[in-house]
Formats: structure tokens, C-alpha cells, sequence
DNA sequence: AAGAGGATCAACCGCGACAGC
DNA sequence: AGCTGTCGCGGTTGATCCTCT
């Protein structure tokens, strides 16, 4: 189910993961972390741009990321938060712990194409339900679609077409090793990246020897110990607990 | 059994936000 | 203030899987 892979122009890679470079991609996060991404292909040597590994990471590698079916508090939660932020799938995926944006909006984008095939009507409530959070003024046609079912008058035969799957306790925990360094990678970026040029996810792809690393590069370990890091805002998960109240114990 | 069409989901693309210079 | 580099987000695409006829 994924684009076969290919190399463009620049002879970067294109398409599918190979196990192969999962791995590569794997081990020299978990070793070094992701300072930028942008040069964390040349230094782990793989053949792809920064902004593909990035969300091959983010949405795939990352530990603690969950897959698989939906359970239905999982979905009513989303069913609530979509109705606050609309689509902002990130500040969705923020309050689901192990679900990505990437899947969350996936999942949405599927149910909702279930919802308007059962009820074509339902996109009228969208223009009568905008969401508390829209912050854009354009609001595009798709998501005044997905707005349909953010309502209150969603109806509970949704609910019936969704699949229910048991945590896995592999899959799911509040591992603080799911982080997200992102502000800890901004604030170490250093200068030693300053030799890559061109356009920036698309750089052609450069062998470095790992001796080019830093000494003051930011380790995993230094990223995990500290308390902003965390990949999820525990302030946040207040809303989550009330949907969820099962998984409170593996949020605490 | 086989073909068609729908469903799924990994990955790509474009754009905007933000920080540093 | 404007430019450049970096990053993340949201929308879309396309290959494969699944289900129905």
C-alpha cells in the first residue's frame, strides 16, 4: 500500500521504506536524536531528504506510536476534539497519545467518507457547526465537508462501523522516550551544519563520516532529561482522561 | 474465480510560521 | 525591515488491500 520506490532527479530516494533504511533511520536517531533534519540524512546515510525521514520518524519509527484500529473512545474523543479545532490534526493528535496527525487525519478523512455516503445531507450541519478554533479565514471546501460530522447531531451509528482493538501494552504507554525534541533540536541547531546548501528538504544527498559530529551535539538522553521535552503535554490530557478514563493509569 | 470499485494508509507536495542574520 | 534557512502542518496522491457482484 505505498508508492514503489524511485530516485528523482537530485538521486534522492523516493517511495516505500525498505526495512533496511527504517533501521539506519532507527538507530541513528535513538543514538544521536534529531537535531536537524535537514542534515540528519548525509550524517546516518541515507539516501533521502530530511523532510522524508522526518516523517518516517514522526509517523512511523517514534516510539510509542500506536497503530492499528480505533477503539471507540479514541474516536469519540477525536469526534470532540475535531469539533474544537477542526481540522488541526496536530493539536488533535497532541491529546491522542500514540496517534499521529498523519493517521489521525486518515482515519477522519475515511470515516468521513463512510458518514456522507450514509447521510448526504450531513454536510449541510457543517455550515451550521464552524469550529470554536478556526483561527483561518479560508475555510476550504474539504473542510467544511469534514465539519459535517463534528456536531452534536453526529449520530451514534457511526460509532457501529468502527473497529475496536485492545491496547497493546508494546504499542501504547506514556514512554517519555516518544518525544518530540523539536524546540530542543532549534535551540542546538550549530554551525557545523553550515556546509549543505541547495534547496532545503531536497538537498541531494551527501555521505558524511561521523567523525564530523560534534562533540556539544544534543544526545538522546540529554533530550529525554529534559522536563519540556516530553512528547506529550500532560497539561493537555485532561480532556483525554475524561473520554478515556481506562487509560489513566497508563498516562500516569 | 475473477474483475471492478471502494477503502486504507504511507508518503509526497506546497505553503506558512518562525527564528536568526 | 527584509531575506534566508528550518521546520511542521494540512491536503492530496497513489499503490495495495478488501469486499462485493
Amino acid at each position: 500500500m505505498v508508492r514503489a520506490p524511485f530516485y528523482d532527479k537530485s538521486g534522492l530516494k523516493k517511495g516505500a521504506w525498505s526495512p533496511e533504511e527504517d533501521d539506519t533511520l532507527r538507530v541513528y536517531i535513538e543514538e544521536h536524536g534529531h537535531v536537524n533534519w535537514r542534515s540528519l540524512p548525509k550524517f546516518a546515510g541515507i539516501s533521502r531528504c530530511g523532510k522524508s525521514c522526518r516523517l518516517r520518524w514522526t509517523n512511523y519509527l517514534r516510539p510509542g506510536v500506536k497503530r492499528g484500529n480505533y477503539t471507540q473512545q479514541e474516536d469519540d474523543l477525536i469526534l470532540k476534539l475535531h469539533e474544537e479545532f477542526g481540522n488541526k490534526w496536530s493539536m488533535i493528535a497532541a491529546k491522542l497519545p500514540g496517534r499521529t496527525d498523519n493517521e489521525i487525519k486518515n482515519h477522519w478523512n475515511t470515516r468521513f467518507k463512510k458518514r456522507a455516503k450514509q447521510n448526504p445531507t450531513s454536510s449541510q450541519l457543517a455550515k451550521e457547526q464552524p469550529c470554536k478554533h478556526e483561527s483561518s479565514p479560508t475555510v476550504t471546501s474539504q473542510n467544511t465537508e469534514l465539519g459535517a460530522q463534528s456536531g452534536p447531531k453526529f449520530d451514534a451509528s457511526v460509532h457501529q462501523i468502527l473497529e475496536s482493538s485492545p491496547l497493546s501494552p508494546e504499542t501504547f504507554s506514556s514512554d517519555s522516550s516518544s518525544l518530540s525534541s523539536n524546540q530542543a533540536s532549534a535551540s542546538t541547531t550549530t554551525s557545523w551544519f553550515n556546509e549543505s546548501s541547495g534547496d532545503f528538504w531536497t538537498e541531494p544527498f551527501q555521505l558524511y563520516v561521523q567523525s564530523n559530529y560534534p562533540d556539544n551535539y544534543m544526545r538522546e538522553e540529554e533530550v529525554l532529561s529534559s522536563p519540556s521535552l516530553t512528547f506529550y503535554d500532560m497539561g493537555d490530557l485532561d480532556l483525554f482522561n475524561q473520554v478515556m478514563p481506562t487509560w489513566q493509569e497508563n498516562i500516569d
